[in-house]
DNA sequence: ACTTTATGTCAGCCTTGTTGACTTTCCAAG
DNA sequence: CTTGGAAAGTCAACAAGGCTGACATAAAGT
């Protein structure tokens, strides 16, 4: 019911473009802008009560995802200063969300991990982030799922692609 | 661990549930955190050579999308503070790039318009996004595109989705 | 011994969001 | 005509979370 209306209107050779015109690409970009606003809104909500923010939700995130990564891979990660991510990690640390242990190969480097408190709010933070992922799955289905999935990994940077899904893909 | 194991996993109704597993989804968020970041990478680096931020490009493109809305209905769309909006809008009236009319129906009211420069500049910026978002429509197909919009959708805020979609969907 | 790497920290700046208080303009209802 | 309230603008203050630059420390690597 998405329009896609006229789509293979003449007979040419079946692959129309309609797809890529202005219009349709304004929509996506639009799209983007609102979906992403209702995909970060659930989060939001609740890390006002607890007086974090969005960085503190990424550092967690990606801490519960890889447990033990260093300050360094997270940096990569998340793409920011460490100085940005210090600060976050820093009352992290100081509220007792998140662990710090010195490296035991090499002793420079910080391994974090989520203590139980952390896994707690990661817990919270993703229930809520998935219950309206789950929703939306639901209700456009798995072969939207699917095509969803992959604009998304086209429209990332394509060294992050690479770098990034070349570790996660394993399972089917 | 939060696998939800193998869900419905025998073919019972021939509707396998596998795309909702909560590793699917975490990959799915995921996803979105970094296609977003890509989907801003281009804009944000034009915007920085002209000393503006995020926060214009969206007044920009929603001005040049509904030319002659008003301050509130900017507002509404962007969801920030009108101390928010105003001090981006101001910018942008002092550098030229929107102008701002005042109402004949209801002298309240100011209606927005860009100027040439502004559509100088929105079309810089909408040519940078549009051009990754074709590369990336082109690699997924139209069959991918059309579940990728039909995610987004259901994964805005539903009276958004309505109060929105209802004005645009007019034109085939 | 010297250099490089990983991390942490201090200080300061910018953008962009927030609240609260207040004014001006103007329409419309009493 | 007066007055209430909506629309818009403005000022001030503040916070989150980006950024840069400079510097400190410890541990590796050469």
């Amino acid at each position: 019911m998405a329009e896609r209306g006229a789509a293979q209107s003449s007979a040419s050779s079946g692959e129309s473009l309609l797809f890529l015109t202005d219009e349709q690409l304004r929509r996506g970009i639009e799209a983007m802008f609102f979906a992403y606003r209702g995909f970060t809104a659930d989060p939001d909500r609740i890390l006002e009560n607890h007086a974090y923010g969005r960085a503190h939700h990424r550092a967690i995130h990606f801490i519960n995802r890889s447990p033990g990564t260093t300050v360094n891979n997270l940096l990569a990660i998340l793409g920011v200063t460490k100085q940005s991510l210090n600060r976050v990690l820093r009352t992290l640390v100081e509220d007792g969300l998140v662990e710090s242990r010195v490296g035991t190969r090499d002793k420079r480097e910080r391994h974090l991990y989520l203590t139980e408190q952390g896994i707690s709010l990661e817990r919270e933070l993703s229930e809520a982030q998935r219950t309206r992922m789950r929703a939306a799955y639901r209700a456009a289905g798995p072969d939207a799922v699917a095509g969803f999935r992959t604009v998304l990994e086209q429209m990332m940077d394509p060294e992050l692609r690479h770098h990034y899904f070349s570790n996660t893909e394993g399972g089917a």
